[in-house]
DNA sequence: TTGCAATTAATGGTTCTACCATTTATAGTA
DNA sequence: TACTATAAATGGTAGAACCATTAATTGCAA
């Protein structure tokens, strides 16, 4: 073998190569939420690749959540403004290949959502406390009707205003994923003719009480006993 | 128009489809960690779609961290084992886009680990202890080496072992995506030549001791007055 | 002029075919 | 026996053609 075997090759797929590319583009600024991309053919000739390669790229950005694709003249790759639906997803992929276990998710759902109450306590705004209410208003609402999925609904925005209290980003998304994914086995629960959790209404009024008093303790106790309650609601029902 | 414009045609794009399914299977049981997906040839036929649309899609699972794609005979896409490293990906680039702080993750990280610091005090195992010692000794030799990378490389690990201890995987795959985006800068501040935490493997040990004694307030505060330390260190190098 | 419908053009979505690169197994040879 | 060369299976890339969707433009009629 005389001719010493092509440099080693493309080490890393092309594709991850156009990835990285737009990756750091984003880390140098050059590129903002709101932006948007050539079209895939003209950013395909750009980048010297096939539009079968790039194709795969902005799929791969699309699922990581940084681009979204739109279809139709004056469509193209946007650079999306970041949110919790990616971690979501991941949680939930955990949880289908079975690396992590109901168990492990209530209990880190529990211990958080005791830290985002805390952190609630101590810095939410006026406005916080009228978005609570208001959701507190439409849960009474929906459970007097009996629309049960409305519930669960505003359930979920509960605990999404409670965690956008806190005025921190990173533990509103993961309270977000913790409750989203333990959410869809109380929907499921209730889908399946199950008790619905009984006073849900009056607990919250009493919690948001106790918030609006900057008790911790009692926030966070309320807080506690009220998920325990739940989390041995969803056990027993399996 | 007499003829009644195609049946809406098709809502979800092919790709997304193919996922579906595949998430199906894997929410079945019928696929699991390890199993092998038929060639992409082959697979494109049986769902009847075309290879490039099926290769989207599985380049979605890879991102996703679903399936890990293998070159060569014998080779093909495997169901992964879930990791952290999607939520590593996912929390690196909402910082990318800008959706969340330095301060909001030093933040995130003081708190979470101070979750896990109690609970890993309440659950560690002999074996945990005995990672954990290994760990600060290597750390040891790294640090009197003057080998700053691998001294990095030892306190990812040192959290990582520290997360494991508590044994729940949700709070581990948390608190190892925040301190693994935080290291980077610590990185790329020894890079650039600043100070090495000082008296690293001397807080290490008390650390240790205090969690071996079982006394969660003691090692809580240390890793409390750490952590600050370090984010100190970080913000006047900016 | 105004307003609505048809046309057009840009763009992502999909398919097909051909070929390249990598890896393992197998056959052949010293 | 051991090593080498070949073959075969599989993912990776490329290019072209066409479909589907959408916004802008045009054109016609009220």
């Amino acid at each position: 073998m005389l001719a010493p075997k092509l440099p080693p090759t493309q080490i890393r797929r092309t594709f991850e190569d156009v990835c990285q590319r737009i990756r750091e583009r984003l880390d140098e600024g050059t590129l903002k939420p709101g932006d948007k991309l050539p079209a895939e053919r003209e950013l395909a000739q750009q980048l010297g690749v096939s539009r079968n390669a790039l194709r795969e790229a902005l799929r791969s950005l699309e699922i990581a959540g940084i681009v979204r694709l739109q279809t139709g003249v004056k469509g193209g790759a946007f650079i999306c403004e970041g949110d919790s639906s990616s971690m979501n997803r991941v949680v939930q992929d955990m949880f289908s290949l079975g690396s992590i276990s109901v168990d492990e998710l209530t209990e880190a759902r529990l211990h958080i959502q005791d830290l985002v109450v805390r952190l609630a306590c101590a810095r939410a705004t006026k406005a916080d406390f009228a978005a609570l209410a208001a959701n507190i208003d439409r849960t009474e609402i929906a459970t007097q009707a009996k629309r049960f999925s409305e519930r669960i609904d505003c359930s979920r925005e509960f605990y999404a205003l409670l965690a956008a209290a806190t005025h921190n980003q990173v533990l509103t998304m993961m309270v977000h994923s913790l409750t989203d994914i333990l959410m869809q086995f109380v929907g499921a629960r209730v889908a399946a003719g199950g008790k619905p959790q009984p006073r849900l209404v009056a607990k919250r009024r009493a919690f948001l009480a106790a918030l609006q008093e900057r008790n911790a303790e009692t926030a966070s106790g309320l807080m506690r006993a009220h998920l325990e309650s739940v989390h041995r609601l969803l056990k027993t029902s399996t």
